[in-house]
DNA sequence: GTCTATACTGTGATAGAC
DNA sequence: GTCTATCACAGTATAGAC
């Protein structure tokens, strides 16, 4: 029902899953071009090289340019989803181990792919909006965050928004000022300390069970 | 001398001045369209129009229009500059105060402008690296940031490169989820006081001079 | 259903007349 | 300096072959 940017409804019955093959296809030629000549520098006839048709074709499988761009926002962010969960489910993860593994994951992902940071967290294609869907997407990804920070004790109001603003802070920095370098990715475990120790003041907190034995 | 990037030397000898003034009228007509439209939207052709002449008239002024996103990268920080200089010369500005009105200066003028801030923290568009002179003045900006923590007592490595991330990582989600609210700016005090704890623990150390009299 | 062919509008940029 | 004319290249769209 109502798939309104996702373009071309499937054809009938049986060979949507080609269709689809197709779409990840372009999906992933348009990943590799825009981390060549940038996110603005997608060029449809580009991307139609890139996969073996003309141009024009590729609006068989999407209706516009921006709606490449919402399956590749909402791809990222399932991306970034399974790399998160996977936090969760380390048995090693608890309190403020978690905190830190899951900042790491989080500030990589940013840092990995500067193009894909800047499609997710910086609106800065002239008209693009995500789709109702594929910003479902990204908001689950914020409230499983922040489950898991009340999981491990830290229940603080404006707790998730303040590690999320200091995270993309410190890859935005990393990426535009000094990339490939470290500059800013070593400030990150020292300002996981200065945030546990903001929200999350008592250490007993954090350690959610057995302390000891 | 070698004023590569800046474009068109001045003609001769003294209607430079009028050549400058049209050169100031371009770049304000640029930051209203780019207000408008977008970073990326910026046309040369309505640029053109906006000051009365062709849009191929406007390359006896800039060599190019990443010649124009210079000048106005320039001038940004130079603004940028102006607003924080005039705290430090603020008797009241001292020690944690400093950091305090420092910061909300910067993070106001951040969200002030998202295109302005789109154009001088984020690398989005795609060919642009300001030119020499033009770092140089950002350069001098981080500086003279870098200067007054030393004066205030925070002598720490990484204490500026962690403030501008912070700063910035506030204010970039500010405008890119919340734009008109104030969901990250109401985290600005409580992320000062969380910085001044990491920075400088000793709260003697940033009261700099007459604790009392 | 998917392709090719063609065309429309708008972009940054250049050459040369005046 | 500003103009006209022009270029190569974008994104987008429709018609029609197969």
């Amino acid at each position: 029902m109502k798939t309104v940017t996702d373009g071309t409804a499937p054809p009938s019955d049986r060979r949507s899953t080609r269709h689809e093959g197709t779409r990840s296809e372009i999906i992933a030629a348009a990943w590799g071009l825009v981390r060549e000549n940038g996110l603005a520098g997608l060029a449809m006839r580009d991307l139609g090289e890139r996969v073996g048709m003309r141009a024009q074709s590729i609006y068989s499988y999407f209706p516009s340019k921006l709606a490449i761009f919402d399956a590749m926002f909402r791809e990222a962010y399932t991306t970034l989803s399974v790399a998160l969960e996977a936090v969760g489910a380390d048995p090693v993860s608890e309190g403020r181990e978690y905190a830190r593994v899951m900042s790491h994951r989080y500030f990589d992902f940013c840092v990995e792919d500067p193009v894909r940071f800047q499609l997710l967290f910086l609106r800065t294609i002239p008209d693009f909006v995500p789709s109702e869907e594929s910003y479902a997407v990204a908001i689950r990804v914020y409230e499983s965050m922040t489950s898991d920070l009340t999981r491990i004790g830290i229940t603080d109001a404006g707790a998730a928004d303040l590690l999320t603003a200091l995270l993309t802070g410190l890859a935005s920095q990393q990426i535009a000022n000094d990339p490939g370098g470290d500059r800013w990715r070593r400030l990150v475990d020292r300002s996981i300390d200065m945030y546990l120790r903001e929200v999350a003041p008592n250490p007993t907190i954090t350690k959610t069970k057995r302390r000891r034995s």
